[in-house]
DNA sequence: GATATACTTAACCAAATGGTTAATAATTCG
DNA sequence: CGAATTATTAACCATTTGGTTAAGTATATC
């Protein structure tokens, strides 16, 4: 897992796009051609190709040739990277949740915080 | 939790930039001002109250005005909308993972696949 | 009431994004 | 070899994005 912020950038904005994500929730079935991955979305060929540079890009897929064909496969650990980040913002949140604490316990409070 | 795909575009969409992402984590310890969640960054105020609109536009933080100020606070729903969609991905994987029980017990298996 | 403060909105710009069609490359099949 | 298949790359286009500065709005302060 790298974690920094340039391929979070990379992996969240891969996800931002609808196509893009049916294609990885079909991936995480099971490994598909590229033919077969555009099949079901009304795009041409090419901009099926494009998504998934996108998502190699991202770490999120790896391609391996097979003859004249590509094998797409899904590449968990970059989801990874995504979901770490999104618990470490949960965990600052609930620890907020005691701020009543933290607040009694604040000599320097200065009482201009919203 | 909503979960249909216009909100998962806008919630990676909000994600996927570097000051939107430090915003949040900033929001994420507790509530704070426009000017004072645009203070570490070297954008102009424009550019942050953008920023602040993507991720309100997507559910991520909440705006309130008191008196000529807007308190920014998190909204951690939306994030678990974004976790929810991994965590289904992560799950159809990992049940790949027995892909040989499948193959195994699989009669009309054609052979076709990558 | 005049002026400062805290924003947002408007208008603009360059770069990135998502799509297209046409051309190219690599492999298989007849 | 020649033709079909499976992609990718190139060139182009419209829209979106992330930034700017200037103007506008609402509230607080003198």
């Amino acid at each position: 897992m790298v974690n920094n912020s340039q391929s979070l950038d990379a992996v969240f904005g891969a996800l931002a796009d609808p196509t893009r994500r049916a294609i990885l929730m079909q991936l995480a079935d099971r490994p598909m051609w590229v033919t077969e991955l555009a099949e079901p979305f009304d795009i041409s060929l090419p901009a099926a190709s494009k998504h998934i540079r996108v998502l190699a890009r991202a770490g999120l897929l790896r391609q391996t040739k097979v003859g004249r064909n590509r094998k797409c496969e899904i590449v968990a650990d970059a989801l990874g990277d995504a979901q770490a980040w999104i618990n470490q913002v949960e965990i600052f949140w609930s620890e907020r949740l005691n701020a009543l604490d933290k607040f009694l316990n604040d000599d320097t409070q200065k009482g201009n915080q919203p």
